[in-house]
DNA sequence: CTGAAAGCGCTTACAG
DNA sequence: CTGAAAGCGCTTACAG
């Protein structure tokens, strides 16, 4: 240790710059290590003080797909739990894959001191078989005893329902993502069962891909059938793909939202300024992301978790997409 | 190290795992070994390894805005070249923000095998400050001795500027992004002296932050003006940019190519199915990435890089959004 | 309050 | 071909 040599010796060294120095070393020698800490531009070696301590600073955040804006709040409350005692780091993937059981266990052989999965398949997580701290976020459905954070996308999808109905609607196509993941079958569920409920008849639109190219071009396909069946409005499983029917919606010349309104979930920041303005789900993402790691936080420091699954409120943003003359 | 017991010795385990097996260890004892590794599940700790090594197998890229889908490409690009000997890690930032110096330097205490940055600004570049192996990407206009991969986006715009005079265009808006990297200061110098040459009037839009929403506003602000100044065209810094101002220009009935051309740059992958097509400059990221990953795996091997700053071709897309009847 | 010592899990010359 | 040994840079009980 080149620090050492400037002061006096070896361990205190380490003792000043981990911050243990309570009671334990001089005012005098922890100037002096300061000191000569600042001279000599000295970092602590993260590979040798993980090693002595038998694990890293590094928190892995697993995501499927890193560039739908929607992570970009949850990583800004991830990082706000976490702190500057460790390190998120994105693990990434082919766009929009899960990654590989082979990607996984190489991130694990740097012995993270933690790991975030967001929007984990069933079949990731029993393959994953970790005994890391471990959170899940955004797993609605997913059976584990891991820690986990949700949204209640269910309660989402009845507001939908009900607010949709109160409008009139009699009739209303459903536009579904192609991702296997666990939330949307319960948002589609959930909706399906209220509108029942409420006498609302629900037409199936198939599914795309959170893409909203994809989205725009099955709402092509469909909306001359719809039109003439009686379609008044169009659920969409994500705001991307609201977007997409948005998009297509105007150059068809159908007026949003008098001849068809139009349903996201999500509510990703473009959906304020879209026009009109999507009615849509909210999802407090700063929020998951900021209790998941609280959550994680607590499992690294070896604390009990009281509340083993946590589910945030969902709520509806009603915008122009559904209401004529909304002033949101 | 566990797997030792179950065969014959310690060394011989790591020459092993580590594939040195090339006539230093006998046939029988490297499939000892393998068992003996298969039935404990034993994985190298990464720790320990890179520790002995001096380098952990890191590599990171710390890029400004990941949920910008042009990433998602050049991520792609990056793990096809470094392969499975080299963990790529995201280094992720409040939204659009390049990382504090501060943050880098916890990232570096990791010891990382190289880095790779993107569009980096100067002043990150000066307090950056590290011997690890690092190459730029994206980087054009910057001053640096460290190895960078580039776009040639002067060319783009120049195509740009010529394809706009070919339409007969006399007087375009320039919407610029308001990121201060240099590579908008290239595009935006490099389109109003082509179009200066070509005859081609510029009127400047001002600068929005890389956001439909933002870029749909300042257009709302702008048309009524320019429609009767006599503007036929808008050339915005990125795609991005110019959905916005595709959003708006259908609200307020504005007729695209017809009335007002419209084009972007980057050539993100929803350009191809926005309606009408986005006319843009194609950026290939993808390739930026692995020429990137492959420069970085020199400099890492220690090699000589014999072609220190790359540059890659932009091409010209033309689409509906300044063609009419335009196939692509 | 402080230093010497052992150890974290691996790798790499170095003798055999 | 193979094992004993030293060392990577730190941290943490443990004597003093």
């Amino acid at each position: 240790m080149v620090a050492a040599r400037a002061g006096v010796s070896a361990a205190t060294v380490s003792l000043v710059t981990s911050g243990k120095t309570a009671g334990r070393v001089s005012a005098g020698n922890i100037a002096r290590v300061d000191a000569a800490v600042a001279e000599l531009g000295y970092v602590v070696n993260g590979l040798g003080s993980s090693l002595a301590k038998g694990r890293s600073s590094i928190v892995f955040l697993i995501a499927p797909d890193v560039s739908n804006p929607f992570y970009a709040k949850v990583i800004s409350g991830v990082r706000e739990a976490l702190g500057t005692d460790f390190q998120l780091l994105l693990s990434v993937t082919e766009a929009g894959q899960t990654p590989e059981p082979a990607d996984v266990r190489r991130l694990l052989a740097l012995r993270p001191a933690g790991l975030l999965v967001d929007a984990p398949s069933a079949r990731f997580l029993t393959e994953l078989r970790t005994s890391d701290p471990l959170v899940l976020l955004d797993a609605a459905g997913i059976e584990s005893d891991a820690p986990s954070v949700n949204f209640d996308v269910a309660r989402g999808a009845k507001l939908l329902a009900g607010h949709l109905a109160a409008q009139g609607h009699k009739k209303v196509g459903y536009l579904d993502s192609a991702t296997g993941t666990e939330t949307f079958r319960v948002r589609r569920a959930a909706f399906y069962h209220e509108a029942d409920r409420l006498g609302v008849a629900v037409v199936a639109a198939g599914t795309t891909t959170v893409d909203v190219g994809a989205a725009a071009f099955a709402f092509t396909k469909l909306w001359p059938d719809w039109s003439v069946g009686g379609v008044t409005a169009v659920v969409c499983a994500t705001d991307t793909h609201a977007y997409g029917v948005l998009q297509e919606a105007r150059v068809a010349g159908v007026r949003v939202p008098e001849t068809l309104a139009v349903t996201g979930f999500d509510d990703l920041p473009y959906s304020e300024t879209s026009n009109p303005g999507l009615t849509t789900v909210h999802l407090p993402a700063v929020e998951l992301g900021s209790l998941a790691g609280a959550q994680l936080l607590k499992l690294i420091a070896g604390e009990k978790i009281t509340e083993l699954h946590m589910t945030l409120e969902a709520t509806l943003v009603v915008r122009g997409s559904t209401v004529v003359d909304s002033e949101a």
